[in-house]
DNA sequence: TTGTATGCGTTATCAT
DNA sequence: ATGATAACGCATACAA
């Protein structure tokens, strides 16, 4: 591999003069720069950014650790991310943890060891209680990098994050369904265990409650945010014949299974029972089924994220930001009765 | 930050010392050992991976450069890569294309800056010709690290690569409506500049002719691999009242925008037409449509190219290896009258 | 068993 | 305007 003395040696110049020309720093003269400039592009030669970084004392890597990367939901986030590390000539080492704690801890210490330059990081699901949360905090403390937390916000965060608004998605979805005419109404919710599971049935209580209705125990299952689980709990609503009139879906993977059930029963969205999910499914588009949900945008939660982490870098002593992007709904039709 | 020399003086011992505790390399005391191990916990240091890479010359990164980040079939992809990156203490560093060939010059560049210490490419799918694979050819010899293209095949590679069946993929799926008893069996391609695009409609074409059966232009769709066209194709393929009775689908997102179309007009599969898919499409299963298809899984080829590039750099003289993935058929009733 | 010295490929400071 | 030299944090060959 060909090294700045090479270049220097073959340029007949030293190896400063080299470094002033890759770096348009100093003083060089015309001629010099010419020369230098040629032989570096005849030679195909390329500066290692390992020295460089040893030497500058500062890296141009960012860390990126996310816990599902199999999940449409991130590989969007990523693909936003990626926009603005290419857009600013930086480089992204990339972290899957698949939701397991210790890979996340891993993770953190290769990146301190990379001595990356700042991190995007969407914790673990495990965090969400106070002790888990403290745990998390030692890790990030130590690495004295700036930080943005993606879509998962941790008990008193200490740090930058970026997150959706989780409750008022719940709050809008219901108030449409509220708004629908309905009365019965109930929800499917998301792993309670997890905060923005919480967040989202807290905004359909809310929602409950500020039209003084009464919520009806009956009619909230308590789900975890798979298809699986969404798939049984409606088959036994619809087994039971007890079933509401409305109901709230708490992400896309229990719209499926919901929908799914519903179907099979031969039933109909918007005549038999009315919904209002939360994120699009796109395969519902197939079937020309009219979905109402809340949408989210997430390429451009992950371009937001990486634009944050970029602000915190070039001004540390920036007050800590937190950036909720507002519940957007989407209208099609579910949500009443045709 | 803290470094080496600092331990060494916290410890009272000198930095190779220290060194040598980090890496288990030569003797060193069982009594200094301790000692040394204690100062590196307690001050929580972490060496500097950069200044390690510079010194041995050599790193533990790899690249990733993919081309749709936002892709299902990639995320599953990076997901496998991962795996073995984190189990090899491996750090990866990630670009995401977009298909875009100036993108994926630009992340070429920016991997040799870093030294990696191999490659994992699936290329843009702009280089199907021969001029084009030149370029990449370029570029990629001289950035002399070990190299693994991952799903897109490019003319007369020089790299190990691992890829789909795609030809027998297309020749069973075809296989499949003709032992279900069809005649007059068709193919919505795919994008035929990419290359298997190519291979699966040439499958397709062989096993059309393996059979003694002629192919009929009129069957023969132009696709492009995307969901708009396989809709609009297909609606134009009803409404002329001339339809095949079976149908290949060149991949996921034409058997979506196929069904779409197919529903629309209150069509059922297996009844009115017969398919087989290449790529699983989740969504269908909310239908219970019996959709049958050509399976592969995803995860499990992020695994083995890692395996592959790890093969590689332990073993620079090894021959050229390319892996082909068989077609896996996955029949659920789709492709044959009920 | 431990310490000293040199080098890795850059940048940056200081002479010239 | 250019060159010599030290420094970055670590590994390693060699000396002790």
């Amino acid at each position: 591999m060909l090294t700045i003395k090479d270049i220097a040696q073959r340029a007949g110049v030293a190896k400063s003069t080299v470094s002033r020309v890759l770096n348009n720093s100093g003083y060089v003269g015309e001629e010099t720069r010419k020369k230098v400039e040629k032989i570096i592009a005849e030679s195909n030669y390329l500066p290692s950014a390992t020295a460089r970084s040893l030497s500058k004392q500062e890296s141009n890597t960012i860390g990126v650790v996310i816990p599902e990367a199999d999940n449409t939901f991130f590989g969007e986030a990523l693909r936003g991310i990626s926009e603005i590390v290419d857009k600013n000539d930086l480089t992204m080492i990339f972290c899957n943890t698949e939701n397991n704690q210790h890979k996340e801890q891993k993770a953190l210490h290769m990146l301190e060891e990379q001595r990356v330059r700042g991190l995007i990081l969407t914790p673990t699901a495990d965090y969400s209680s106070p002790t888990e949360a403290k745990q998390l905090k030692r890790v990030l403390d130590n690495l004295k990098v700036p930080v943005v937390l993606m879509d998962r916000r941790v008990e008193n965060p200490q740090w930058d994050g970026i997150y959706y608004d989780n409750f008022n998605g719940g709050y809008k979805a219901t108030e449409a369904l509220i708004q629908a005419g309905h009365k019965r109404i109930g929800t499917i919710t998301g792993d309670l265990r997890q905060i923005h599971g919480r967040e989202r049935f807290n905004g359909f209580k809310q929602a409950i409650f500020d039209n003084d209705f009464s919520l009806n125990p009956r009619y909230v299952y308590k789900g975890d945010f798979t298809t699986q689980t969404a798939y049984e709990i409606t088959k036994k609503m619809i087994a039971s014949g007890e079933m509401p009139e409305a109901i709230f879906l708490s992400n896309n993977l229990t719209s499926i299974g919901f929908v799914k059930a519903i179907f099979e029963a031969r039933m109909e969205l918007g005549r038999d029972i009315c919904c209002v999910g939360f994120d699009h499914v796109d395969t519902l588009d197939i079937l020309n089924v009219d979905f109402s949900y809340v949408e989210r945008d997430t390429i451009n939660m992950g371009r937001m994220a990486m634009q944050m982490l970029l602000d915190r870098i070039e001004q540390p002593m920036l007050p800590r930001r937190e950036h909720i992007i507002p519940a957007h709904l989407v209208l099609k039709g579910s949500e009443k009765k045709k």
